[in-house]
DNA sequence: ACCTAACTTTGAAACGATTCAATCTAGAAT
DNA sequence: ATTCTAGATTGAATCGTTTCAAAGTTAGGT
């Protein structure tokens, strides 16, 4: 059905060896040969199969890039980033959705394992530094993307959630606001109880001001809408009048779920703040005000990290964070 | 660095036949030897080799999904629907991002044709249907999504485009707006066509009725509001009072440019009706009125009609059309 | 105790590329 | 005319699996 490389020795009348030398080392070649067998491989349609030539040279030309949410469009913005940067390179890179599952997560691993790829972009979802550490050994290294190591054996490319909580919280508090819910979840995501520790320490130094934390299962833009149901029904007088999202997903869910209804008036009833600085975030019911990540950056960077670590194994790792940036639109 | 069957075999006392049935058929084997095996397949840390499989046994299980715009949620959302069912049938997805660039698509399908994937699920950007053709000769079958084969040549899940433009141009007809602009493009885009042609036909019907068409360089939230900053600036006269965008992403770029600013309103000085029902619709400036994609299932059944044709690609190719649905929300 | 049928296990031959030492040019220098 | 050299070409060995015919083993029936 498809042709090998015999077949076009054959075919162009030479061996082998000259045929794969077209093809990896076209200089060693002289030029008519190479115009003959470039001839043949047209005639014949010969497609390398990259199995065979993976098996015997060792080395895979593809980058697998993991998210826990394809969907959101900081990953995609992220991945776009990582992707130009890899072409420029040479690789391609290749995009694999856990779905917010640990099941997921490991069998995408598992995958890149057989595969070897040539290394691996990952933002974890669930507990897989030990599984990193097994691939690494095993030749395949890895960049931590919007998650920082925790043993420092990986490098990773972050953004300091920390502080972009304490920032959301502190403009939240300079609005007057005193009653701040934070929502999202599942609080075993770090980015999610980073960034709630950010807002928790910036809390300590208003001790007028308390914080209620909605947990939610996802970090979805359904999950908000569900909470911010939850928040629409208390009494005035519980009910939180400022609002910090784990997201813009979340933040937007809220927003459908408090504005779009009309019983409640953003920011003037609620102040909302965002996370990501997504595009949707502009043109959100209420522009959203949000915390901006340099995405498209973070993954550019997580490439040439990657490169490191794949041309030096044994070099430190590096851990580049960048710092959030608080973006300042209607809702809060 | 990482070892082999044959290893795996030394280690048990068995032969890398055994060893290989332990992989594939463990039901060939006695249990006493499986767990020896399983025993020392564990102690080494030996992961198979996907290389050398695929090249022994001549099949892949990964099947790749090639979009042209992975930060289109309504890509994201098929992507999901194509990756669950996959997983039920053990094939995992890939993901490439084309990122409308006709290179780009030609060197992933280079890519995917070199890897040997067991199939290809593309919502192709270029005119790709002669390389289709090749692959599947190859051996590579592929189905078309978001889009319907121009020579039936292939099985494909598609939305009636035409009949979506045309529900689009009805109901904006229906609320008595004579001044009609289409924003969308570019109009090469087979799907961004349809969906003015079929607005375009609904205009036969009624005869004051005028349509301009407002061509985009790509259908992004920056494109639309770019439009929508050009249309703000036309003449009340002869400015349209009704906008049909060719998807949710320049809808909302419209949104950003003609509400945001607080100039027009929206619907009272223009209506706007979007495409997709993307999830952020509804939590747009203005919710958004918009023609609604069953995207999900259309990724699951793309995977559907992939395997069928895997299972015999002598078979006639099928197409599946799903109808559009109109949801109203407030923009239109 | 022997034959058979059913299970297990073996090991060599593929799969299709890359690599590299060895051989073969053709032209320059003497 | 002869030697030398650099460049071009060859082809066998190799990567790590799967496959499958053949050989080996076990237990049941007579």
């Amino acid at each position: 059905m498809s042709s090998s490389i015999k077949d076009v020795a054959l075919h162009a009348g030479v061996s082998v060896g000259t045929v794969s030398n077209v093809l990896n080392h076209p200089s060693r070649v002289s030029s008519k040969t190479v115009k003959r067998v470039q001839k043949s491989i047209n005639e014949l349609g010969f497609v390398r199969n990259d199995a065979a030539r993976q098996l015997r040279a060792g080395e895979s030309r593809t980058i697998a890039l993991l998210v826990f949410d394809a969907a959101n469009p900081f990953f995609t913005a992220l991945a776009r980033g990582a992707e130009d940067a890899a072409t420029d390179e040479g690789y391609s890179v290749i995009l694999a959705n856990t779905s917010e599952s640990q099941e997921r997560e490991h069998s995408y691993l598992d995958l890149f394992e057989e595969q070897r790829v040539r290394g691996i972009l990952i933002s974890p979802y669930g507990d897989v530094e030990e599984r990193l550490s097994a691939l690494k050994k095993f030749g395949i290294p890895s960049v931590l993307v919007d998650r920082v190591s925790e043993n420092q054996a990986f490098s990773s490319v972050s953004v300091d959630d920390h502080a972009g909580g304490t920032i959301a919280a502190n403009h939240l508090l300079g609005l007057g606001r005193t009653r701040i819910g934070f929502v999202g979840g599942p609080l075993e995501i770090p980015q999610v109880a980073d960034r709630l520790r950010g807002a928790q320490d910036a809390l300590q130094a208003s001790p007028g001001a308390t914080l209620t934390i909605f947990e939610t299962s996802a970090t979805t833009v359904l999950e908000g809408r569900t909470a911010g149901e939850k928040i629409r029904e208390m009494s005035p007088a519980e009910r939180p009048n400022a609002l910090f999202a784990a997201n813009d997903l979340v933040a937007i869910g809220l927003l459908q779920a408090l504005v779009a209804t009309g019983s409640l008036r953003v920011p003037d009833d609620i102040a909302i703040v965002g996370y990501d600085d997504i595009d949707f975030a502009t043109s959100a019911i209420v522009p959203l005000t949000s915390i901006r990540q340099p995405s498209a950056l973070m993954g550019e960077t997580a490439l040439k990290l990657l490169r490191e670590e794949a041309l030096d194994p044994s070099k430190k790792p590096r851990r580049v964070v960048f710092q959030p940036e608080l973006v300042i639109r209607e809702s809060a």
